[in-house]
RNA sequence: CGGGAGGUAGUUCAGCUCGGUAGAAUACAUGGUUUGGGACCAUGGGGUCGCAGGUUCGAAUCCUGUCCUCCCGACCA
């Protein structure tokens, strides 16, 4: 929140961003005296000049660097920062859209364009790499129409998730801003020819927006399925017994277990907590979306084995327990790589490539997911689209081909395909 | 602010049409039997029925007002 003098932009920009704060024009409340126990806002309170709550910390972040740079020695400059982040929202929706949220934001200020450019296909490539190989979500890089990009940004660029219902979710954008903020706020450095010029800039985050991409990306009517990197715990061990006395013995094997697993870096637990039974807590860590469940009895001491069951797909193998280590080692890799894929093949299977008005509508009424279509390029029609199906441009993905082709909507050509989807 | 639904046990809800002083499931407590997929039996505790009026011998139920919550829409990812 800050005072509205600091949101000073372009022209084009400012309107960008006008349609999106909210105004704090009182200081307090008071309790009503006509209605006890309620608060209502004081009318004495008014403020002389009103706050305005912005969703991004642009305004600050540049009323910095102007103090900063001077030269450029001086550059490049990243800042990053975790802060949780106040917005103004019509209809919230836990994780995806919430009113706060904790988010993690980078700004970087660079004596060149190419330079600038290059940080933000670079900070593109982490999130993408984050959200492939550690949350086994698998993301369309791709760059957003005029209408999707950030306000005050020359080009925004995102990374695009499907969920297991069809409808797309951005898990991650990244802000080439030009020079859009450096003339705004007028800072400028001196090159090695001792002239001013306007600095240019980056800026990036990911939010807890990504947990619940996490959740929908995954889960079944079970629970949570988590990936294995990402997983407080990745297995749990639990005793089947009868009796105190081959609990204690189960409880020796199990401890024993356990320190074998840690010792090859696994997260492990064991859960020898008496009031809950077998069954109550194999469902109770499905539901938490525990990676491998380790399940062992006294029959199984017996004949050394154990129970291993993996969380994705519920298959349960009789494990011998000398190598076991090694095994959940390998397994939580497979699970790694199984859920990616199985999430790859969801999405790729719902990238349908459509050339006519109503095969589009068609698809995104009965099929959903993405859908390639040719678009004529103008913030117009894709407006009209969105008011008539409410499936937006995702994105126009990085290294797209080439096509020629004709608007679906327009009939005008078009030189290649977007990616249209209904969106959270 | 418009349109729709709803506030009853810790939780999820039934009961309301047709008034008779509140129930189920689950959770909780105690005891016992159990333990290889969310155990069973028995006993027990727990609710000013959102709030305020009104009608009535009698209101969770009917009437009026009021407060609150949720869902759908206002260019919002």
């Amino acid at each position: 929140m800050y005072r509205k003098v600091y949101l000073k932009l372009k022209k084009k920009n400012a309107e960008g961003f006008a349609k999106e704060c909210a105004v704090v024009t009182h200081y307090r409340l008071k309790t009503d005296i006509q209605n006890p126990g309620k608060l209502i806002v004081d009318p004495e309170a008014k403020l002389e000049e009103e706050l305005v709550v912005r969703p991004t910390s642009e305004a600050i972040i540049w009323n910095t660097y102007k103090t900063w740079i001077q030269s450029y020695r001086d550059l490049p400059i990243l800042i990053n920062q975790w802060a949780n982040v106040v917005r103004w929202e019509m209809r919230t929706r836990l994780f995806l859209r919430t009113a706060e949220f904790l988010w993690q934001e980078g700004h970087t200020a660079h004596a060149s364009k190419e330079e600038a450019i290059q940080e933000t296909k670079t900070m593109l490539d982490v999130y993408a790499d984050f959200a492939e190989n550690y949350m086994a979500m698998p993301v369309i890089k791709g760059v957003k129409s005029e209408n999707e990009r950030f306000a005050g940004a020359v080009d925004t660029y995102c990374i695009e998730a499907l969920m297991q219902d069809g409808k797309a979710l951005q898990a991650g954008t990244s802000h080439f801003l030009g020079q859009n903020f450096a003339k705004a706020f007028d800072v400028k450095f001196n090159n090695k020819d001792n002239q001013a010029e306007y600095v240019w800039a980056t800026s990036w985050g990911v939010s807890t927006r990504l947990i619940g991409a996490l959740v929908m990306a995954h889960s079944d009517d079970e629970g949570l399925v988590l990936p294995p990197k990402l997983a407080p715990f990745q297995a749990i061990i639990i005793p089947i017994y009868k009796g105190e006395a081959s609990k204690n013995i189960i409880d020796e094997k199990a401890q024993s277990l356990l320190e074998e697993l840690k010792s090859k870096g696994i997260r492990a637990k064991y859960d020898s907590d008496d009031n809950s039974r077998p069954g109550w807590k194999f469902a109770e860590y499905e539901m938490k979306g525990v990676p491998v469940r380790i399940a062992l009895g006294l029959r199984d001491i017996e004949n050394n084995v154990a129970e291993v069951a993996r969380r994705d797909t519920k298959e349960k193998t009789s494990v011998q327990l000398d190598g076991l280590p090694v095994y959940i080692e390998n397994l939580l890799n497979e699970i790694q790589h199984s859920i990616y894929q199985k999430a790859l093949d969801y999405r790729n299977e719902h990238i349908t490539e459509v050339n006519t008005w109503d095969e589009f509508v068609e698809t995104l009424e009965t099929k959903t997911g993405f859908v390639s279509a040719h678009w004529d390029g103008t913030p117009e029609t894709e407006e009209k689209i969105k008011e008539m199906t409410k499936a937006t441009i995702r994105c126009i993905p990085l290294n797209n081909r080439s096509e020629a082709g004709q608007c679906i909507l327009s009939g005008k050509p078009s030189t290649e395909r977007v990616l249209f989807a209904k969106a959270y």
